[in-house]
DNA sequence: TTGAAAGCGCTAACAT
DNA sequence: ATGTTAGCGCTTTCAA
């Protein structure tokens, strides 16, 4: 059974009137008769008629719909960000279609041409963990596809960008436990050729260089996967555990990671912070009350996700080609809570 | 600038044919030579043609798209069905558009509006926790728009429906309670019209009155907002401190209000579960990490957002209309944490 | 085996 | 002030 809707040609045959006075009238038009705008206004209204997006759309060649792809939703920086998307596109009548790469570059390559096919009018870009490879975006963008790329972006394509301040956030944790008497700090984080991954790490070891604490690059792992497979991140922290000295305490670069790297210490019953301290960034917010609470970077999600889709829309909207494009950056909160301050009786100095 | 796509036409241009011969030649059509099918066929994959499903969907009236209407994608067992929705959509070549109530109704209102202009093919909804009235879901169905609710459902609307089996997940959590010694079991849920609500607070008081434990109406805190509002919980956490005896135990039922339980009760510094224990609806995986780690009811969101999904394409895709409605009901899991655990010694009995 | 033409719902240029 | 018509991209009779 199908649902049909009234139109425009239904409510001209009840008035006895030609549909483009209908499609005049309804769009408050000047060259219509008062009167018969009243007419047909009412008769809309009586008949309930609702306009075919679609049949608009294919005029306009335009969908008023835009896409979204992030590695998850479950994740809690994307979660908030797409609170965000939705409240900046509702505002201005478009629809979000919501994808997600679950990590995965061959998900990410059918989720774009599944997205492209469509015919959606823009797109909202946060690129998988495991993609190094920017073409299948460049393709799109130089077939005229308004691109925004948010949080994990590529310098690859010329277009708006919206991030947090990853550099900062990352270089204030690093700091704080330094701050704390940690100085064997181990780094947890993405695959190498994320854009965030890069911008935590160079925080990270700018932090280090600062307090003049010798980097050690078996110090750092990458999880390829961003921690969406189990046994990778298991992997990073044996790897962590084998080396001498110990690592005294773990900064990881991601949502899934902090928490991931929570899980794996406590079933192996390593006390936080005594034996390893943990810091990490994370939009959960349940990081005050895991065990113990979490020190976390907070990115403003909400508002990172209705600036892309601000940005998205102006060049979606816009007449002529965009030539200017911006990159906006937002601050990093440091929330600290007990998983990464020394406790006073241990404080070795 | 404008993002334009190769047509039918160009491909008839390029190769001297009609279009409706280039049309028939792309849908493999019996009446086309060979040697033209193959010729149109590499001209197509040569200019990258895709079809432009927008055109496609004004002629067979479908858009090949489903709206999902839930209270928060930042909950736990939503995000979860979310993925499960979108496997199978995806799967058979459907679009998912995603919208979220806040647990509510106006909003739940104006979404459907939305949704509903925007031509949908259909609907899963889950009811926000303020909604009473179901008229505005019933119109819609009355005028033919294919409905399946899922986890928060309705009566009123006859068509399928997928839930968890509340009852049972609500039993055995408030059993369990009791089993470790546990009397004064407090209720913390939804708000009253919610189906998940109705069913929930049955299996509490079954349980409680299989093991001879009197019901007391005033251990029943309803959150009208689910939650959502901070001071509603707080008010109905309020409301359970003054009673006496104090309960001993608090039955949490919505991921919400699980969590939002934990950090009261963790900012009070009431310590659980020595002097409150704790237990509750959840799908959150951080479940095991708080403190204390929580005793939670798990639903297959996954397969339950699947069958949803399953189920609305069937009713979409039917020739004739469905008279037949299924009610899906899927087990719950309880995972006992030392959130809900009697520690020995302090143990009456 | 192929082409011409109509039509899905709507808008807008062009009549009148 | 209102009607006629063409066209957005595609499928599908109907004709040839």
């Amino acid at each position: 059974m199908r649902y049909s809707a009234v139109t425009i040609k239904d409510l001209a045959r009840e008035l006895g009137v030609s549909t483009s006075t209908v499609s005049r009238a309804l769009r408050d038009s000047y060259e219509i008769n008062p009167e018969t705008k009243k007419m047909v206004m009412e008769c809309a209204k009586r008949m309930n008629y609702q306009p075919n997006p679609i049949a608009l759309s294919l005029k306009e060649r335009k969908s008023r719909s835009i896409g979204v792809i992030v590695s998850e939703i479950a994740n809690s920086f994307f979660s908030k960000a797409i609170n965000g998307i939705e409240s900046a596109a509702h505002e201005r009548g478009y629809n979000v279609i919501i994808a997600q790469t679950q990590e995965s570059y061959r998900k990410e390559l059918s989720i774009l041409e599944f997205l492209a096919s469509r015919s959606i009018d823009g797109l909202l870009i946060s690129i998988a963990t495991e993609t190094r490879n920017m073409e299948h975006f460049a393709a799109l963008h130089a077939r005229g596809l308004p691109l925004v790329f948010f949080d994990r972006i590529t310098e690859d394509i010329n277009t708006h960008t919206v991030v947090a301040d990853n550099f900062q956030g990352s270089y204030e944790a690093t700091s704080h436990l330094i701050g704390n008497g940690y100085r064997r700090i181990a780094h947890v984080t993405n695959s190498k050729n994320l854009s965030i991954t890069q911008e935590r790490l160079k925080g990270y070891r700018q932090a280090l260089k600062d307090h003049q604490i010798p980097a050690d690059k078996s110090y750092v792992q990458y999880c390829h996967h961003g921690g969406m497979i189990h046994s990778e991140l298991e992997n990073a922290f044996n790897n962590l555990m084998e080396l001498r000295p110990l690592p005294d305490a773990i900064f990881a670069g991601g949502d899934k990671l902090t928490t991931g790297c929570l899980k794996i210490l406590r079933s192996r019953g390593i006390k936080i912070p005594e034996e390893m301290a943990l810091a990490g960034f994370s939009n959960s917010d349940l990081a005050e009350v895991t065990e113990p609470p979490l020190t976390v970077v907070k990115q403003p999600a909400f508002e990172m996700g209705r600036t892309a889709t601000e940005l998205l829309l102006e060049l979606i909207e816009s007449k002529r080609p965009v030539e200017e494009f911006e990159k906006r950056k937002f601050a990093t909160r440091l929330l600290v809570h007990r998983s990464s301050i020394r406790p006073a009786l241990t404080s070795i100095g």
